[in-house]
DNA sequence: TTACCTCGAGCTCA
DNA sequence: CTCGAGGTAA
């Protein structure tokens, strides 16, 4: 046989193998016999580079080390899912769906368990594996292409037919448990420190920058949606889907169901429950999702997740641990969070020692005491809380939690709005902590981006009173850095340079990083746009603060607030003083208001920008962009393939627009920055 | 909130 | 080798 032909053939044999094994979980072959195919085709390519294709299995091993991640933005945002707790909230999902539906009686759902991994994207053109993303934040991930192609359950070419052209599946990339336990001796093995749970480890294996690493690692993907697809027309329903990602070679979950109405969800979600000491993988429950797809495109999403599927999450795990003590923690507002200090315990696959207790009422409405047994979980798969006190084991005598009169830092006395939960040290700027909190809002990357100020470095130039407020970083110089530990020559002149070169911003970050209460990012971009300039803002009243689109009278208060004290105007003039500029933002000319305050959707895939370039565009001009039709929304920008979103418009009589129109629109209020 | 990866640089010991 | 900072993910 030729060459050639002998290569095309034994990839295609390893990739059945492959396939059998790692897919249908099914193999004929041992891992001998594998061995043996493969080996014979490195050796092949080996001889015959120009035989080596992208697609190849042997390229599986891992390619050479990136720089780092490039970023990818995804062509429809990849969102998560609402979750349902309890049978209730499941059982108001099932009604939501049938009202939003207008369908009386049982609806068709498909279910499939939720995997604990990572959500991650891949996308094929023409058939081929072209790239694979991390989710992100939805709108950007990162691109990992080379990693997930050392996953062997992760297709490399699309098998079968009638696959689309482009094709964007939606998955998650996990590490069964034996594989799990398997590598972690390895780890010990090897004398490297071991995961603590397999949802870690397979975070940390697909962000190796060496894709050669993550070969090594026994990844596992399974499919379970699609997020484009051109090209051909697609099955009527999600289950269908799946069956037919299954037969372009994609793993899907063997465990999913078609089910009938509220009965068929919770019947499922009790089956799955029972078989998940047995499943080869951690899931966190089990997802549900209208099995008709147009029906879905009917009901749309909601804010930043589908209507027409829900997680029904397992009950949190729980354990028992001690309550070590409560401290205090001094926010950048002066507000007082205590925290509970926990002997450390495992639960949810972390170890938990700390768990806020958000304030007083909180601790009070418990009823925690020092030395209480208490029971932990994490809530919402994240946040770690304390669910109760185990009364019996209470020791004598435990007092009551008070909140303290006086600041635990700086001694000054306590506040207390009568209308508000939070506690709050009113020794402002003379509070060391609330001075560190400040620092490090000023220098933080969405602020001032003074790179290397971190929290440590914060905490020793307040301590040693080097700095007390964010014009003294300004006034930094060599000598002052000279005695701070881990911080010699190299890090000193690197700070320095990080300070000098943060003069140079814009106004907008500015006035966000001045800390003003209640002023976020969005605010101050808001302030910036309106005033224009700083002075304006520092000098306008409240009637003034109110006419700035989004700022309400608690807003405008604490603006207010913050320029009434002289202490601010005076930090605010040495900043300058010490050379820190921004360009005035033009104020937006009349022409440019035609847009101020108009609310655009975008929809479907523009032809020439992206959602995010559209989203600054308009942005820019004054306007915003919204994810949701209604009545308040001004402009429906539609691409191709808008769906739901285009007739909600329609029926709601709400402008739709194209791309061009849109420029057009924008063009008479150019962005000013 | 915790766990993980990665980088640059400081510290430590030969 | 260890630390601090900065990033990501759930």
């Amino acid at each position: 046989m030729p060459t050639r032909e002998r290569a095309l053939a034994l990839r295609a044999e390893i990739e059945e193998h492959n396939h059998r094994y790692y897919v249908l979980d099914a193999p004929l072959l041992s891992d001998a016999e594998y061995d043996c195919l493969f080996r014979e085709l490195q050796a092949l390519e080996a001889a015959h580079p120009e035989l080596v294709s992208a697609d190849s299995p042997t390229q599986r091993v891992g390619a050479a080390p990136l720089p780092e991640f490039a970023a990818v933005v995804h062509a429809t945002p990849m969102l998560s899912l609402n979750n349902a707790f309890d049978d209730a909230e499941v059982t108001a999902f099932d009604r939501r769906v049938g009202e939003g539906l207008a369908i009386h009686g049982d609806l068709d759902y498909s279910a499939e368990p939720k995997f604990d991994g990572l959500a991650v994207s891949l996308t094929y053109q023409n058939g081929i594996l072209l790239r694979g993303a991390t989710r992100g934040d939805g709108a950007t991930g990162e691109d990992v292409t080379a990693n997930l192609r050392t996953l062997r359950s992760i297709p490399l070419h699309l098998q079968g037919s009638g696959w689309p052209t482009l094709l964007e599946v939606r998955g998650e990339v996990l590490l069964w448990r034996s594989d799990f336990e398997r590598l972690n001796s390895q780890q010990r093995e090897k004398g490297e420190k071991a995961f603590v749970n397999p949802r870690n480890a397979a975070a940390g294996s697909l962000r190796q920058l060496d894709p050669r690493i993550t070969a090594t690692r026994p990844l596992r993907f399974f499919a379970y949606g699609i997020g484009l697809a051109a090209g051909t027309s697609l099955p009527a329903t999600h289950s269908a889907l799946l069956d037919r990602l299954a037969e372009w070679g994609f793993p899907v979950a063997p465990e999913r169901r078609r089910v009938k109405g509220l009965a068929g969800l919770l019947g499922y979600y009790a089956h799955i429950g029972g078989q998940r000491a047995l499943l080869p993988y951690d899931i966190d429950g089990v997802v549900y999702k209208l099995d008709d797809l147009a029906a879905q495109e009917h009901l749309g999403f909601a804010s930043r997740a589908p209507r027409f599927a829900i997680a029904h999450k397992f009950p949190a795990e729980e354990a028992l641990t001690e309550l070590l003590g409560i401290s205090i923690q001094v926010g950048r507002t002066g507000a007082l969070t205590p925290v509970a200090r926990l002997v450390p315990v495992f639960v949810g696959g972390v170890t938990v020692s700390n768990a806020t207790l958000h304030n007083e009422e909180e601790v009070r409405r418990k009823d925690l005491r020092i030395g209480d047994t208490v029971v932990v979980r994490r809530a919402g798969d994240v946040i770690p809380e304390i669910v109760r006190v185990q009364w019996e084991k209470r020791p004598t005598g435990a007092p009551e939690f008070n909140m303290p009169t006086s600041c635990p830092v700086c001694a000054s006395k306590v506040v207390r709005n009568t209308d508000e939960a939070v506690a709050r040290c009113s020794g402002g700027i003379y509070c060391p902590a609330q001075r560190k909190q400040a620092l490090l809002h000023f220098a933080s990357r969405r602020a001032m981006d003074i790179e290397g100020l971190g929290e440590k470095l914060v905490e020793q130039l307040v301590d040693s009173d080097i700095v007390r407020t964010p014009a003294d970083l300004y006034r930094l110089g060599l000598l002052a850095l000279a005695n701070l530990e881990r911080m010699a020559d190299k890090s000193a002149s690197n700070l320095l340079s990080a300070i000098e070169q943060s003069k140079q911003t814009t106004l907008a970050r500015f006035i966000y990083a001045l800390g003003i209460r209640n002023v976020g990012e969005t605010t101050a971009r808001d302030l910036a746009r309106h005033f224009g300039n700083l002075d304006r803002l520092l000098a306008a009243d409240e009637a003034d603060l109110l006419r700035v689109p989004d700022v309400g009278p608690i807003v405008a208060r604490s603006i207010r607030q913050f320029s009434g004290e002289p202490h601010n105007l005076e930090v605010i003039e040495q900043l300058r003083a010490a050379g820190v500029v921004w360009r005035d933002v033009e104020v937006l000319a009349s022409t440019a208001s035609n847009n101020t305050g108009k609310v655009f959707v975008l929809t479907g895939a523009l032809p020439t920008l992206t959602r995010e370039a559209a989203t600054q565009m308009i942005e820019a001009a004054g306007g915003k962009v919204s994810s949701s039709v209604s009545k308040k929304t001004d402009f429906v920008v539609a691409g191709a393939e808008a769906g739901s979103k285009l007739e909600k418009a329609r029926s709601l009589g709400v402008t739709v627009i194209d791309e061009a129109q849109l420029l057009g629109l924008l063009s008479v209020a150019q962005p000013v920055q």
